[in-house]
DNA sequence: TGTAGGATCGGCT
DNA sequence: GCCGATCCTACAG
């Protein structure tokens, strides 16, 4: 249960997504357990560095182990860390929450079970309070906290959810059986 | 300068 | 299963 060093996300970005599995993330202290993944590079035309360097994806092609947080259909979050080589991310995209609970339920609504507080990537950067001042923050530092993965857990692998382009390529992970998934994974 | 569409979510049919 | 919310990026003209 070691902080993860920026060493760590040198790693092919694969490589990196698959690892992330069975980590810890958190956030001001209000977090949980990282349960699925999906990567991303400028290699591939569902990312948004495929088409280069802007604005808005700047820090994917930033320092190693920082975030990369963006705004999407206009008012959800998705956080992302950035990887190795140039212009790769791991989109974090649901978590078993453990810390904080209840500063969840007063972001994202006091009714929702557990279950429904972290089961997806919007709906994660919600109840850990991400938004896009934390775009470009490294993640060795407040208020991110990542631990390693304190025993191997067994990931399996499947087509990437929500995107147009290249959907069908292996690359989103998940805790196999876990119920903290945002959707089944289907291979 | 204008506008189509997106790595989503929740509510309604 | 479908649709609307809501904003800002990317690209066309």
């Amino acid at each position: 249960m070691n902080p993860l060093p920026p060493s760590f996300y040198e790693q092919d970005v694969d490589r990196v997504a698959r690892a992330l599995i069975g980590a810890t993330l958190t956030v001001d202290g209000v977090g949980g357990v990282i349960v699925e993944t999906e990567a991303y590079d400028a290699a591939d035309p569902a990312s948004h560095s495929f088409a280069g360097r802007t604005a808005r994806n700047a820090a994917m092609f930033g320092p190693v182990g920082h975030a990369y947080v963006y705004r999407i259909y206009g008012l959800h979050h998705c956080l992302n860390f950035v990887c190795g080589t140039s212009g790769s991310a791991v989109l974090i995209r649901a978590l078993e929450p453990r810390h904080g609970i209840d500063i969840m339920r007063e972001r994202r609504g006091s009714a929702l079970r557990v279950e429904q507080l972290c089961s997806g990537p919007g709906k994660l950067c919600a109840a850990l309070g991400i938004n896009l001042g934390l775009d470009g923050v490294s993640l060795a530092s407040r208020p991110f906290d990542v631990r390693k993965a304190p025993t191997a857990v067994p990931v399996i692998v499947g087509r990437r959810i929500g995107i147009s382009k290249a959907a069908e390529r292996p690359r989103r992970f998940g805790w196999k059986d876990s119920p903290w998934l945002s959707r089944e994974i289907i291979a």
